[in-house]
DNA sequence: ACTTGCTATGACACCGATGTCATGACTTCG
DNA sequence: CGAAGTCATGACATCGGTGTCATAGCAAGT
């Protein structure tokens, strides 16, 4: 590979500058220029990067660590691939502001995890992104490096800057939605409350009934998916008679997620209901192949993983520019209400229940 | 970040003893190592990959190119993500051989390709990858650089190194297997011949056809599939309606994707036949998102994405070793026929029919 | 005792860029 | 016309490691 050297001889000047020819730092005479660029363009120059850090000590490089390649990419993932959704937006981000992205792939154990962070050290990322594949706590250790660190999907107990979907506020708009088109009955199907995707959503339930004025009923709130690997959704089946069986049964029923909306479907049917004639269901996430295929779509809400990425790429590059006013604690990024036929309005005042965000389709 | 200037004088030694005791390429003295590699656990040392890089010329660097990150993730993307599973097959090796990986994505467009090549250029990397969305031909150009290149999923006039998916021999092994099962009069609805994959398939149809001594009749080789935005499925209409049509109909209809397969079902249920007792259906891809939810399950030949990612990894690294012989032409990598229900055996000799790399399910 | 060989270590140059400072040729102004 | 300023360029040191060679100490062989 040619050097900046030979370059300079080729062009019969010192190698400062061509030095000043790829950097447009300091005047250089036409004639000059243009000699340097033809011995750059006949050689096939290409600068080295590793020499231009020696001095700099700017590596161009972000280190992105992640499980979202390892994924299986089941067709029918119940959760869809939010960290793949993630790593694109930091992806786009980063390409826009001419840093390289280094990924490497957890494999699925967080064993790994020093190992690769040692690694991107060695290469002086300038920043490290961290991607989790679903809400959750982390510990994260860059060694006694100083790197600038960012969590994706995920949080520490140090108060790293982490970027975290707003599962709490999503909830609270879909709920908010279903009370402004007229349900005040409104069941909530959770998933495990030791989930902390799970314990957020419901509190966005309860505050949102809070928030209208509608007393809480403990019969309507109750867990329909443990967090066990060989859960046989007997839980469900469960969760929905009692509900139905109130004196006072739901008019809505919401779902911790789509996938359990999806089952719920076949259940309601089976007992001879219609949706949304007789009952209407929400669900959570906006995992389309279900939300879109399922007869009729569902009404859910989505979080924004795309802007999640795209969020925490940005803050890596502020921390990097030094302008981290490090941020008080995590950020949470609101996603939209997906609103479809699977909700009925009880009432003829649909027209406001549109908020911010909220779409229709 | 200290350097190894700041560890020699802690520990009280020479840069070049600090330097041995992290290679291990010449003796050191128990007390010296133990002093030494206290002093950089003291001082968080992480030697710098730039430096060590200007003398070795090795930057432990691997750039891939790609679209996978920005495809849209469309739950029912025909064709699944291809892209995504050769990157997937190319991390792994990657990761096992100790190289890290530089990923680019082109965001869709090709024009952004030079520019990418040339950052990955500056970082030096040993190799260079480009993966593709489908089976296509590609120029790709790296300058005046010599630095190796693999192409995955396409290939160009150049001879440069590719891998590819052998959708000849896939479609070859899928009717052969029908054959053996007692199909003769075999239909197949074919991709745009104007597609790569697609006339590489309808080859192989072909030459099972001519291997088990079954004329091919025209007539049941019908084009259901333009390459063209907007398609609207008048197409397959008219070529399931044609083949049906004929004095001697087909007992199995083989389609150029499991996407014209799904759609296949239902035109044929609309014609009051049923699955697989009046006719059968093959598709290609094994797209599981279709293959394994239709019912009856679909019938497919897997194009082996992750394996073919595989191979790629270890041409390239080959490569860079140096044991270059370089490949004849491109490599082709087969796939495994996935027999389901939705074809029926006229025969009994069923047990004869698997050949190597058969699954059943 | 002298050579040989091995171990353990350091001095120094070098990889390919760029920052600093110096220099020579012109231009402009008082 | 000389001082000051701008333009264009080059010499040289430097970044953080590693390859080469030199050196000192000590054990073994002759």
């Amino acid at each position: 590979m040619a050097t900046i050297y030979d370059v300079a001889k080729a062009a019969g000047v010192s190698p400062k500058t061509v030095s000043r020819v790829l950097n447009g730092d300091a005047p250089v005479g036409r004639e000059t220029r243009k000699a340097v660029e033809a011995a750059m363009s006949d050689l096939g120059y290409v600068p080295s990067n590793a020499a231009r850090m020696m001095r700099s000590n700017r590596s161009g490089l972000i280190g992105l660590i992640t499980g979202a390649l390892s994924h299986k990419l089941e067709p029918m993932e119940p959760t869809g691939l939010p960290d793949l959704y993630i790593v694109q937006g930091i992806q786009r981000v980063m390409a826009d502001s001419g840093k390289t992205l280094i990924i490497a792939d957890t494999g699925g154990t967080s064993a790994k995890v020093p190992q690769l962070v040692r690694t991107f050290l060695q290469h002086r990322v300038e920043a490290l992104i961290y991607v989790a594949d679903y809400h959750k706590q982390v510990t994260f250790d860059t060694g006694a490096g100083n790197c600038p660190v960012v969590l994706v999907n995920c949080f520490d107990a140090d108060g790293t800057p982490a970027v975290l979907p707003d599962d709490e506020q999503c909830q609270f708009d879909l709920v908010t939605d279903l009370i402004r088109s007229g349900h005040e009955r409104i069941a909530y199907l959770t998933l495990d409350p030791a989930m902390v995707a799970g314990e957020l959503r419901s509190k966005g339930y309860r505050a949102a009934l809070e928030a209208a004025g509608i007393p809480h009923d403990g019969a309507l709130e109750v867990m329909a998916r443990e967090n066990v690997e060989d859960h046989d959704g007997r839980l469900l089946q469960r969760a929905l008679d009692s509900v139905l069986a109130l004196d006072r049964p739901p008019t809505v029923i919401c779902c911790g997620n789509d996938e359990m909306a999806l089952r719920l479907y076949g259940l309601i049917r089976s007992r001879g209901l219609r949706i949304p004639e007789d009952v209407s269901v929400a669900g959570f996430d906006n995992y389309r192949a279900i939300a879109e295929t399922l007869y009729p779509p569902l009404t859910t809400v989505e979080l924004p993983y795309p802007a999640m990425g795209q969020r925490a790429a940005e803050i890596a590059l502020g921390m990097i520019n030094g302008e981290g006013e490090q941020l008080a604690g995590p950020e949470m990024v609101p996603g939209p209400v997906h609103w479809r036929s699977s909700v009925t309005a009880l009432n003829s005042v649909t027209k406001f229940r549109s908020n911010t965000g909220s779409t229709f389709s």
